[in-house]
DNA sequence: GTAGGGTTAG
């Protein structure tokens, strides 16, 4: 209990209390100030700038700062520190540069507010100098200082320098811990993230919230179903307070691992919704091909949610195109205005891709022509490229595919996909002149892998992978496999052996890309069993894939559950949720 | 006469 007696401020300190982080109200008060004759108080003129920073007049406080004779390290550090927690970190830079130019003893409350202002910008430079200068002053190994440069260099895509940091702190608090979770994860290293998760629980650390939703968020990316269910369970069962961001998470979590329904459940059960907990339902429909939900639920959105925001819209375009719901998707697209929202890149994107997919190539091209201010840029014509291949359009996908290397010469997936244009329309003397291009210009094409989880172990597989410690028995059951689905009507559909080019490291063997190895494998381990099969591919699933899964679906009589590059495919009885439309 | 570092959607 606390047994200090209750303290008490001075009427002019009230009155700042009172006025808060508004601006007309702040410049009131400081009236007041300037008339009682306490124009020159540090303290009071200090609590004034700083609620005037939070109130977003970063200049009004500079002023302030400037022109007291005797401002001093303490309110330059708050200011700093105002800032940097105001999302304006160019403000919090000036407000460091300025304690710099005073030459006022520094503060580690000033650097952890620099740095994250430099976070925010993604300044490496600005961020290295602020790092070296606090080891100058001594600050090198202050907790706090450290943590704030792990996120640093995480924001800055300097993993290998954050985790140096990381492994120098001695005795991590549960924050450090917490940041270098969130830097693997944001930058696509999610496998990472869920190792030092694992290593936060062998060290005994205490995870908190924020753990629980960097890990999930790892887990979403990684198609980690297994760890994402334990986190949970501890949620769950500490009876910990499912805040907006732990809802957000799981809704995510169970969405992009496949269990669109398990997401729903927490959706409607949540306490708290905001724009990016909607946001992530309506993706996770849209991922699974489940249009008419994504669509429901944006409309509920609109009578009684969130306002919608540029992520929402990215997300109901992309469910439109990804179900084939041409109109409704137009029509969310012009709503985009009633929102003041200005399409970007993704919208414009999935529009031609919704057209396209659709069929309607002309339709696609007039969006381009008439829609997209400017030039568009390669992402759009990637989209329509994938199009007239999709619909064999074959002259067309050679133009936009030209229009498409002279934009970026150098990216491989281009050329790769004018190759199998090529290669669908029987044109085998230019698809080796693009390949030899390739091969003199060292151009690589991605590599294709897939994941499968079985006991909460991941594996991972390439084409023709040959280092798993089953090998002979994977390929076995495999060929075994494709043996029953033969019996069955499978044939191989040798146009997806083009496909290579782009998704799978070689062009032949067609019967062991990832995909199928990972399937087999997952049916192999879990013969007798009921569960559905759950594989992740980092690519596009290929023609052949998709048909032979059907297969095995049926001979198999087991789900399949497939996430590719853009979104799900659940095989069940010999039929794909897709329809065909991927 | 005071204040810190980490979190969600495409």
């Amino acid at each position: 209990m606390d047994l200090s007696p209750p303290r008490h401020h001075s009427p002019e300190y009230d009155s700042l209390l009172l006025a808060g982080p508004r601006l007309s109200p702040l410049k009131q008060a400081h009236a007041r100030l300037i008339v009682a004759g306490h124009g020159h108080s540090l303290p009071l003129v200090t609590k004034l700038a700083t609620l005037a920073v939070a109130a977003g007049a970063a200049p009004y406080a500079y002023l302030l700062a400037a022109a007291h004779p005797s401002c001093d390290s303490f309110m330059l550090s708050s200011l700093t520190r105002a800032a940097a927690r105001r999302g304006l970190p160019g403000a919090a830079i000036a407000f460091y540069g300025r304690l710099l130019a005073t030459a006022l003893p520094f503060s580690s409350y000033a650097f952890t507010a620099v740095a994250k202002a430099c976070a925010d910008l993604s300044a490496l430079r600005t961020g290295m100098a602020v790092h070296a200068h606090s080891i100058l002053l001594g600050f090198g190994s202050d907790r706090f200082v450290q943590t704030a440069l792990i996120v640093l260099y995480s924001k800055c895509s300097q993993l290998l320098v954050a985790r140096r940091l990381f492994d120098a702190i001695r005795d991590r608090s549960v924050v450090a811990w917490n940041a270098m979770i969130s830097g693997y994860e944001q930058n696509g290293l999610a496998e990472r993230a869920i190792e030092v998760y694992r290593e936060m629980q062998v060290a005994q650390v205490v995870p908190d919230s924020t753990t629980f939703v960097a890990t999930l968020s790892a887990c979403a990316q990684a198609g980690a179903l297994d760890l994402g269910r334990e986190v949970e369970r501890r949620i769950v069962s500490g009876q910990m307070d499912v805040t907006v961001f732990l809802g957000s998470a799981l809704v995510n979590m169970y969405a992009r691992c496949g269990l669109v329904n398990k997401a729903r459940n927490w959706f409607d059960r949540l306490q708290e919704r905001n724009v990016v907990t909607w946001t992530s339902m309506i993706a996770g429909y849209g991922m699974h091909g489940h249009g008419h939900e994504a669509i429901k639920l944006f409309h509920l959105m609109r009578r009684e949610g969130p306002t919608p925001n540029d992520v929402t819209f990215v997300a109901v375009l992309a469910a439109c195109a990804h179900a084939g719901l041409v109109s409704e998707g137009r029509d969310a697209f012009d709503s985009m205005k009633v929102y003041e929202l200005v399409p970007r890149a993704e919208h414009y994107c999935s529009m031609v891709d919704m057209y396209g997919r659709a069929g309607l190539l002309d339709d696609a091209m007039q969006f381009i022509r008439d829609s997209i201010p400017g030039e568009p840029g390669p992402e759009v014509w990637t989209a329509m490229l994938g199009a007239c291949k999709m619909h064999k359009n074959f002259n067309l996908g050679v133009e936009v595919a030209e229009r498409l290397i002279a934009l970026e010469p150098e990216n491989p997936s281009h050329r790769v996909l004018l190759s199998n244009i090529y290669a669908l329309s029987g044109k085998m003397y230019h698809v080796e002149k693009v390949r030899n291009v390739m091969i003199n210009r060292r151009l690589k094409k991605q590599i294709g892998y897939s994941l499968i989880e079985l006991g909460g172990t991941a594996h991972l597989f390439r084409m023709g992978e040959k280092s798993h410690q089953q090998t002979r028995e994977i390929y076995q059951y495999l060929e075994e496999l494709i043996h029953r689905i033969s019996d069955a009507g499978y044939v191989p559909e040798t146009d997806s052996v083009l496909h290579d080019l782009e998704e799978e490291e070689r062009e032949v063997a067609l019967r062991y890309h990832s995909e199928k190895l990972a399937v087999a494998y997952g049916l192999m381990m879990s013969r007798g069993s009921t569960a559905p099969i759950r594989v992740i591919k980092n690519l596009r699933i290929c023609g052949d894939c998709h048909l032979a899964i059907k297969f095995m679906s049926s001979v198999e009589n087991r789900e399949i559950i497939v996430r590719d590059k853009h979104r799900f495919h659940h095989f069940k009885d010999g039929k794909c949720s897709c329809l065909e439309y991927w």
